[in-house]
DNA sequence: ATACTTCGTTGGTTCTGGCAACAAACTCTT
DNA sequence: AAGAGTTTGTTGCCAGAACCAACGAAGTAT
């Protein structure tokens, strides 16, 4: 029960009944291959003859494609349709605080090839060396890319890919989809990772977590960053700043001071940053090359004591942020990704008994759950912001 | 960029397109009469021949009419059109913890009859007496009633129906739509008080209100609620249970226990109900016959010293809880609603100064406004459950 | 008066799904 | 082994809705 946006509302030409059942189609395929056409007109109610023509556009647009017969259930066997998957389509860019990584993938979100260096601070420097990367990845021509993905850690406007603020390198108001449109002169899309994070999670993860309609994406990084998925789509708020519920007040005197400067934050709490400080504390060690966060989460799978401790703290405050978003939302899961995920098995009982403790009665709780994305959802993150924009509908409900 | 529901999708059949035509000219009809035939055209660039013969359509079903000629601007004089409200269409029910408001309305939202009565804490009795105020509502035929919405404080399904638990009464499980509907016959409504409050401002309310996409409720009654609006369309979550940020931690040592029992929730510190309590012990009394929450705001406005500072309190206190919600949606708009708007002008700065100060550097703040819809928000909401359904569209964007 | 605008309608065209019939390909029964 | 029955995918025709062009109606400006 929408209300209409008529300052956007599109009305319905006589293309749009097609374009609704080709997205229909299209995601059919995507999400049951292989299937046949017939299967897809029983589901969908629509003809065989209607799903028949749109099979033939989509075979005809190089989406689609046919992989022989499938088995007989009594009568003449089925022509089975995937995904056509040959060739790369998008690049992603996953710019972290650490690292930045870029690679190519097929329509199904493969991983094709891939590449990494340190991120530097220096803006131009480092989007240089993108540009360069991303001119290599072209010319090596094994598919036709139609756009480019990229995530940062901040406060992104997507729709004009401007980065606002990137509190790690003090970046403001960079135009990054500028900046690489200009020089690749393919479409760029930007996006805060928690965001684009989420936004794999609904397309390419396990479908406990993709068939969800509404769910809650929380990346433990160097801050926290929240995704909130909403009907089946990423919520971005005004000027995209939504999902900063990384700045909710659970507490005072953090071990760290937030990105934002205070020491309130949940952020202040639950971060990569926060945790190092604690297991540095309980050490005693005063290292000014920082461990890294990765060593913290492979001491304590190795049983270190101190590493372990520092987590089991890092996923209570988690769990304090999530019950207060499980109260507001009532998603139907909630999904934590970041480093922290590779010791799933040391948090998570501390995790969700913050949560159960905190929950109140009579609302229902909420699925927990790791990111789902493999080893890293950053990366799948910059990519879903490509692929996503060929699946998804603008039109259709 | 929605992800498709492939359950729920409904692919386009022939009818679609216009469905999906229909329901913009309705909506253009509704949000900028008078209008003409040909402006419509021109706006949604439909042809002026396909809108002549939607709005036919809508003529015969007697949802539009015409109001004869407008001005010219140097041809032939445009027909105008509005909708046509003659008649009641709705019946609205509101049940608060003190009283129970029934109300006839038009195809736009105006109140034709209405009566109230104090709320009956046993379920029986009241619901009864309600059926028997419908049925005289009906038997007064002075229009084709075609739907009945009911909202109640409390944890409810929309879905099915059924309140699942009402604080304030206690009441359980109660099969309210179907308690309805099989007395009186008539398609049942059935929402949390401040999603439909919400709903109402999101279709009845002011302009800056009403065309935001994005917007959060804030019900400040016996118990504080929110509704939340995503893309023009109400939240609910899992079980429909989304919308209790009241329940968000926020502090300790609150004045009154939450309706959930505990003391650290929004809601204990920031109802009506805590608001008493705090008057009460700043002047003294300890009357058990406790003093009305209008009363105090009437007090607070003739200038009562004890009552304005009691008021002060509360807008203090929502606006930490306002805050967090702003952080984490950026919503465009906060709407407050609840008798304490009454007493906008004595609050306003105090809510907006808290808010001001725990907003993010970098973070956008949101406009904060009293509720929008005149003296009976919970009135006009639970007339919004079924008067939003003859506008809104379950299919086109 | 005459020319030009704007509005709303009409009749024919085009696009797309619905429908029915059919051929292809396979299974099962006799 | 043959025929009957099923299932799949295609083809040709129909119907609904938007598109388009033309037209009359009703004004305004020169």
């Amino acid at each position: 029960m929408r209300r209409l946006d008529l300052k956007k509302a599109q009305a319905a030409r006589l293309g749009t009944i097609r374009d609704i059942n080709r997205q229909i189609v299209l995601n059919y395929v995507r999400e049951r291959e292989p299937i046949s056409r017939a299967e897809i007109a029983r589901e969908t109610e629509l003809q065989r003859s209607t799903v028949s023509a749109i099979v033939d556009c989509l075979i005809g647009e190089g989406l689609v494609e046919e992989i022989g017969a499938g088995e007989s259930t009594g009568g003449r066997r089925p022509t089975l349709l995937r995904l056509r998957t040959a060739g790369a389509i998008a690049i992603g860019v996953a710019l972290t605080p650490s690292s930045t990584t870029i690679a190519t993938s097929d329509l199904a979100g493969r991983v094709l090839r891939q590449q990494s260096f340190p991120t530097d601070p220096d803006p131009d420097r480092i989007f240089g060396r993108v540009i360069d990367c991303i001119q290599v990845f072209l010319e090596q021509k094994d598919g036709a890319i139609e756009g480019i993905g990229v995530n940062l850690p901040g406060l992104i406007d997507p729709s004009t890919g401007v980065a606002i603020y990137i509190p790690y390198f003090k970046w403001r108001d960079l135009r990054i989809a500028e900046m690489i449109s200009s020089r690749i002169g393919l479409p760029v899309s930007v996006d805060n990772d928690a965001n684009s994070v989420a936004l794999a999670e609904l397309w390419f993860g396990r479908p406990e977590v993709s068939n969800a309609r509404d769910f809650i994406l929380v990346l433990a990084a160097d801050g926290v960053g929240t995704g909130i998925v909403f009907d089946g789509q990423i919520y971005r708020g005004e000027r995209g700043a939504a999902g900063e519920f990384g700045h909710m007040i659970i507490g005072t005197h953090a071990p760290v001071p937030c990105s934002c400067g205070n020491r309130d934050c949940w952020e202040a709490f639950s971060s990569e940053r926060a945790t190092i400080a604690r297991y540095l504390k309980l050490s005693g060690e005063t290292d000014e090359a920082r461990i890294n966060f990765k060593e913290l989460v492979d001491r304590a799978l190795a049983g270190e004591a101190n590493a372990g401790k520092s987590l089991v703290d890092m996923a209570l405050c988690l769990g304090i942020g999530i019950s207060n978003l499980i109260v507001g939302f009532s998603p139907e899961v909630v999904v934590v990704s970041g480093e922290i995920t590779r010791a799933w098995r040391l948090i998570e009982d501390s995790l969700k008994q913050t949560i159960e403790h905190s929950i109140r009665r009579g609302l229902p709780s909420a699925r927990i759950l790791p990111s789902t994305l493999g080893e890293d959802p950053t990366l799948m993150g910059a990519l879903s912001l490509v692929l996503a924009s060929k699946f998804g509908s603008t039109v259709a409900a």
